[in-house]
RNA sequence: GGUGCCAUAGCUCAGUCGGUAGAGCAACGGACUGAAAAUCCGUGUGUCCCUGGUUCAAUUCCAGGUGGCACCA
């Protein structure tokens, strides 16, 4: 019997929570999260982690898995998913992977090259370079290091060039020549479903959702989290603008529209993303029916 | 009813001594392989309230109209 993996994904807030456990539930099976920040088990009201009652109902993996104090990253996900999979399958023919990281859904579906992990020193070094010198210094060693990821690089995004170099400093060779783009072969099948609505509607369920989680406790959340806001896992909207609050830069009402509108444009950004992968099949979020008779026609094939 | 002020982008408003216009916010598009809810790049979307007048040319000046605000009755 061949294996599925059915992913559910679209822009946060577009209610993709209530339909994967809808959907786990009649096919009797246990969901995937791909959601890069519902993974840290500090981060609980900001991030929409599903509720007590689904999370004991339905068996969730990679949901408050992880602490913010752990260095995390696309390939570790798909390294962990792979390996539960191969548990899970033992138990289950179809398993349902939902969320909307677009980066760690791509890792899982196509692979990512192999790289050694990245040496904390060194980055953290690198980091030191970038803030006292610019960008500029570690432009003219990338030139030097790996002049053909230099040519292709976007010049003007530290990430990318930091990152280069950390490779590069580590291996004694240019970054470039592990960029293979692999396309690995899964052995699932790959059941790509995407949720979307109207524009006005997803802003409208984005901005109620922000209100609803400052009624449930966001700000104190945040303030429990504050000490640690130099990590990654907080560099994450819903949390830094209320940082933001805190160091007194901007007014709480100020902070919580940050939200929502970064909430939007995240949204947008993920919606471009999705956009471009022609293996998505879209479906409205209250297309159950539609979305369960499509997966039943291709599990069939 | 009278007088004054205002009317420009989705919103708040600049501006053009007459040559069809720009900021902030909002909105929209794109890139993306170990920090990805990150990071980076890009886009002005307009009957300048309406009708007439003056003028080579009016969003700008003039008159009237409409709407809004303020004050006086």
């Amino acid at each position: 019997m061949s294996k599925s993996l059915i992913i559910l994904l679209g822009p946060t807030g577009v209610g993709k929570t209530d339909l994967s456990e809808e959907i786990a539930k009649y096919y009797h099976t246990e969901i995937i999260s791909c959601d890069s920040r519902q993974i840290y088990k500090e981060m609980k009201i900001g991030t929409a982690v599903p509720d007590h009652e689904v999370l004991a109902t339905i068996p969730h993996h990679f949901i408050q898995s992880h602490s913010i104090h752990d260095y995390y990253n696309a390939s570790k996900f798909e390294q962990e998913v792979l390996q539960k999979l191969d548990q899970l399958y033992s138990k289950y023919d179809v398993i349902l992977m939902t969320g909307g990281s677009m980066l760690y859904i791509d890792a899982l579906c196509k692979g990512i090259d192999d790289l050694p992990n990245v040496d904390t020193n060194i980055r953290n070094s690198l980091v030191k370079r970038f803030e006292n010198e610019g960008i500029e210094p570690l432009k003219e060693l990338l030139s030097q290091l790996d002049p053909v990821y230099f040519q292709d690089v976007d010049l003007k995004n530290h990430k990318r060039i930091l990152h280069a170099l950390e490779i590069c400093l580590m291996t004694s060779q240019p970054y470039s020549s592990f960029r293979t783009n692999p396309s690995k072969v899964r052995n699932f099948n790959i059941i790509k479903i995407g949720i979307n609505c109207e524009r006005e509607l997803l802003y409208d369920r984005i901005n109620r959702r922000v209100d609803l989680m400052f009624a449930e406790g966001l700000e104190k959340e945040a303030l429990g989290l504050f000490p640690f806001k130099k990590l990654n896992a907080l560099n994450t909207v819903g949390y830094r603008e209320l940082f933001d609050y805190f160091e007194n830069r901007i007014t709480l009402t100020e902070a919580k529209e940050k939200i929502k509108s970064n909430s939007r444009k995240y949204a947008r950004k993920q919606l471009t993303w999705f956009r471009h992968d022609p293996d998505i099949t879209w479906f409205k979020p209250g297309m159950k029916e539609e979305i369960i008779f499509y997966i039943g026609q291709e599990l069939q094939k």
